[in-house]
DNA sequence: GTGGTCTAGACCACC
DNA sequence: GTGGTCTAGACCACA
C-alpha cells in the first residue's frame, strides 16, 4: 500500500509552526526552538529542521541571530497569512475546482452546493 | 515525525477502484481482482481488501458471486459518481469553506477568488 | 594554516553560473547541466550543487522541469545582474569603505585616488 | 570543487602579522615569534615563515638579530600602513572600479552608491 | 551552546 | 534518466 502522496516533511514541520503563529500560540520577535530541539521533538535529522527553517526565512516569517536562534519576525502573522493565502488560490482553489467539475458541477453551482448541502440532484 | 492525518488504508483502496470506474478503466458488469490478488498488489493484509470490497458493496458500486468474485455492479459509475458527490458535500466542501473564511475572505469572494487568483486583497 | 575566509562551496558555484550567465556563455531559456553532472565536474556532493540551484531558482535565475532539468529563465541576465548588484552593494561597497577609512582616507578622497592611484600622502 | 583564488601563504601570514601591528597588539622594538614558533603555531614549514619574514624585512617593518631573533622596527607602524597604501592603491582600488563599471554604474556614482545603497536603478 | 555547510548514501516520484 | 527529500554524521565559525 502506498502512502505517498504527502507533503515533504521540511513543509509538514513548517505547516506546524505556521499554525503556532496564526493562533497566536507563538509571539512575534520571541525566539523559536533551535534547530536541534526541534529536530529532537519531532524525531527528525537536524538538516530537515534547517530546510524548514531555511524556507520560513526566506518567507519572512523568522529570522537568525547567529550564534543564538531564530527568532519570530515582527511581521510574521501577516507573512504566514501571505503564504497561506497563495498556497490556497495557487492549490486548493483549483484542486476544489477539479474535483467539483469532475462530479459535474459547474462553477455557478457553488453558491448553491454551500446553501443547501443536502442537494444531490439527479 | 509523525505521519497521522491518513484516512484509512481500506478507503484509500477504496478511491482507487473508484477513480479507476469513473474513469472508465474497468467497465460495469466486469470481474474484478480478487481480494487476495488485491492484497498482495498493495502488499496488504486480505482482510483490509475484504472491509474495502464490503464498503463497495453496501455502496452498490459491486457485487459478489460466491465462489467466483467480485464484479462491478450495473450502476457502478452512477453508484460511485452518488458516493463521491456525498463526501464532496459533506467533508471537502465544508473544509474549503472553513479554510476560505479562516484566511479573511467571504463566501461572496469565491467567484473573484475563481476568476483572478493573483487576487490577494483582504 | 588557515583557509577559512572562503565563500561556502555552494555559492563558489553560483557565482560561476553567474559569470556564464553575465558573459552570454550561457542562453537564456537553455537547459543547464544536471545536478549529477555538474557534481561530478566540480567534484562535489550533489547535495551541493542541489543548494546551488534551490538558491538559483529562488532568485529566478534558473527554472525547474519536473523530471527534465534546469534551464536559466527569460530574465536570467537582468536577474543575475540585479542579484549581483545587491551583492556588491551590500558586502563590497561598505569593506571598500571599511578599508579606506582604516588606512586614513576620507570618503571625500576617492575620487582623486581613483585618478592618481600613485598618491600615498602621508 | 577548486580552492585556488588563494593568496600565497607566506603573504597571508604576513597579512596577519600587519594586522597585530595595525591593531597594536604587537608593539614596536619588541620581539615576534620565532620563525619554529610560527611554524608550529601555523601549521607551516619553517621555510614558510622565514619567507615572510624576508618580506617584512624588506618592507623594513621588521628586523633581525642575528642569533636573538626578529623584533618590529621603530616605524613598524609607518611602513605597516605605507604597504597597505600601496596594496590598496594597486589592487584593490583598481579592482573596484572594474567591478563597479561592470555593473553598469559610473565612476561618478560612487558618491551616491555609498550614501544610498538601496539605489539600484540603471 | 548556536546555526551553516558539506559529504555519502539512500529512496522516491516523475518523465 | 531527471530532481526532491531525508538521514547520519562531520567540521566549522560565531558567541
Amino acid at each position: 500500500m502506498e502512502y505517498n502522496d504527502q507533503r515533504a516533511i521540511y513543509l509538514q514541520i513548517a505547516d506546524m509552526i505556521c499554525e503556532k503563529v496564526l493562533t497566536d500560540s507563538w509571539e512575534a520577535n520571541k525566539r523559536i526552538p533551535s534547530v536541534r530541539e526541534l529536530a529532537s521533538d519531532f524525531q527528525v535529522n537536524p538538516n530537515t529542521v534547517m530546510r524548514t527553517y531555511n524556507f520560513l526565512q526566506q518567507e519572512e516569517i523568522i529570522y537568525n541571530k547567529r550564534g543564538i536562534g531564530y527568532f519570530l519576525s515582527e511581521e510574521a502573522k501577516q507573512k504566514t497569512l501571505d503564504l497561506k493565502k497563495q498556497e490556497f488560490l495557487d492549490k486548493e482553489v483549483p484542486q476544489f475546482i477539479n474535483k467539483l467539475t469532475m462530479l459535474g458541477y459547474k462553477i455557478s453551482d457553488i453558491q448553491s452546493l454551500i446553501k443547501s448541502k443536502n442537494n444531490e440532484d439527479k
